[in-house]
DNA sequence: GCGACAG
DNA sequence: ATCTTGTCGC
C-alpha cells in the first residue's frame, strides 16, 4: 500500500519545462521569476542548475532565461555568445561585446505572465499540516539500540552525447548498540531520485526512499524505539523537517541531526566540549547546538522529529557521539549508504 | 552592504 | 549531496 504522502510529490522538472515553453520569442525571464512561478524563489538556484543540465533540444526555450541583473548567464547548448545569437535572432537587443558583459534590458523584454498552479506552495501547505501533527513527548530512557538513517547519491551518468540521466539514491538504516556504538544490523534500499534538492524541501527528495527503507526494516522485524535522521526536525522555517515527516509517517519517535544550521539563532561562542545551547526561532526554542568533539568548535544541531522533546533529542545525540562529530548511528548510516552508492556508480559506469 | 538556507 | 590533489597537522 503506497503511502499517502508519496503520490503528492510533483514532477518539478516537468513543471519547469512547461513554464519554459510559455516564454514567447522576443521576450526573456529570469531564474528567480521561474522559481517564483514554481512557488518559491528559494528554488532559483535549482532553476539555474536545470538550465545548464536538462535534456535540451532545438525547440527548448532555455536561452530566454537570464540573470536578475539582465546578464545573459550560461547556456546548455554552447557558450554565452551562442545564447546571445539566438536572442538577437528573436529580436532581443543584446548589449555588450565580452560574454560576461552581455546583457538585455529587462524593463523592455521581461516576461512574467506565467500560467501556473505554484507546486511548491502546495508542498509548503503539506509542511504546515505535518507540523500540526508533531508531538513533542517527554522521554528519558535511552533504549538499548538506536537506529540511524541517511541517504547518499550516485552522480548522474552522462552519456557521450551529453544527455543527463537521473541520479540514484541509496538509503541506509543502521542499528547500533547504545552502550558501545557497535553495529548490530543494517540494510539499504536504492531507487532513482526524482525530486531535486531545494533547501527547506529536502523531505520531498528523501522521504519516499526512507519510507521504502522503513518498510523493509519492518518486514525484517528490526524496528527500533528511536530513529536518528540525517536532517532536521522542527528546526525548520515551518517546523517540518524530514525527521518530523518520517516520525509522523512511520508513527515512530525520531530525532533530527544536521551539520549546518538551517535557520534560527544560536550563540555558539566559546562552547565547551559536549555543551549545548538553545536554537531559537521566533521566540521559541526549536532545538540545540552541541559541540561534539574536543578538537573542533564546529557544532552539530539537534531537534525533535516526532514523539520526543528537545531535552531527550539533545541527550540522545550526546550519548551516541562516542567521540565522533556525528552520532554513531548516523556516522555508520552515512558510511554504508555512501559505499553502496559508490559501487552502484562503478557498475553503471562500465 | 546585508544576508547566506538541511542533504 | 557530489566533484576532487595535494597538503597540513596531530
Amino acid at each position: 500500500m503506497p503511502h499517502p504522502l508519496v503520490p503528492l510529490v510533483p514532477n518539478l522538472a516537468k513543471n519547469l519545462g512547461d513554464l519554459l515553453s510559455q516564454i514567447p520569442a522576443g521576450r526573456v525571464t529570469t531564474y528567480g521569476r521561474l522559481a517564483q512561478a514554481l512557488g518559491d524563489s528559494i528554488a532559483s538556484r535549482w532553476v539555474g542548475h536545470f538550465g545548464l543540465h536538462h535534456s535540451h533540444d532545438g525547440n527548448c526555450h532555455c536561452h530566454r532565461v537570464v540573470r536578475a541583473t539582465g546578464h545573459l548567464g550560461l547556456y546548455v547548448a554552447g557558450d554565452t555568445a551562442a545564447k546571445a545569437r539566438r536572442l538577437s535572432k528573436e529580436g532581443v537587443i543584446v548589449e555588450g561585446t565580452r560574454p560576461e558583459e552581455m546583457r538585455v534590458d529587462l524593463n523592455r523584454y521581461e516576461f512574467d505572465d506565467f500560467q501556473t498552479d505554484y507546486p511548491l506552495k502546495k508542498l509548503r501547505r503539506l509542511q504546515h499540516d505535518l507540523a500540526a501533527k508533531v508531538r513533542l513527548s517527554r522521554r528519558t530512557r535511552i533504549p538499548p539500540q538506536v537506529a540511524g538513517v541517511d541517504v547518499s547519491y550516485t552522480p548522474s551518468a552522462r552519456g557521450s552525447s551529453g544527455e543527463s540521466s537521473t541520479d540514484w539514491a541509496v538509503a541506509a538504516y543502521v542499528l547500533v548498540d547504545s552502550d558501545n556504538g557497535s553495529v548490530v544490523w543494517s540494510t539499504t534500499v536504492s531507487r532513482p531520485a526524482v525530486f531535486p534538492y531545494i533547501t527547506t524541501y529536502l523531505t520531498f527528495r528523501e522521504l519516499p526512499i526512507l519510507l521504502e527503507l522503513m518498510k523493509k526494516v519492518h518486514r525484517a522485524g528490526r524496528d527500533c524505539p528511536v530513529i536518528m535522521v540525517d536532517g532536521t526536525g522542527i528546526l525548520h522555517p515551518r517546523r517540518a523537517g524530514i525527521a518530523s515527516f518520517l516520525g509522523v509517517a512511520a508513527a515512530q519517535p525520531t530525532v533530527g541531526v544536521i551539520k549546518k544550521r538551517l535557520c534560527g539563532r544560536v550563540d555558539i561562542d566559546d562552547m565547551r566540549h559536549l555543551e549545548s545551547r538553545p536554537v531559537m526561532l521566533d521566540e521559541q526554542q526549536v532545538g540545540a547546538a552541541i559541540r561534539p568533539t574536543r578538537g573542533s568548535h564546529r557544532p552539530i544541531f539537534v531537534s525533535p522529529g516526532h514523539r520526543v522533546d528537545i531535552d531527550f533529542a539533545t541527550e540522545l545525540a550526546r550519548r551516541m557521539l562516542f567521540g565522533r562529530r556525528l552520532p554513531q548511528p548516523l556516522y555508520e548510516a552515512d558510511r554504508l549508504s555512501r559505499s553502496v552508492a559508490r559501487n552502484l556508480r562503478s557498475r553503471n559506469t562500465q
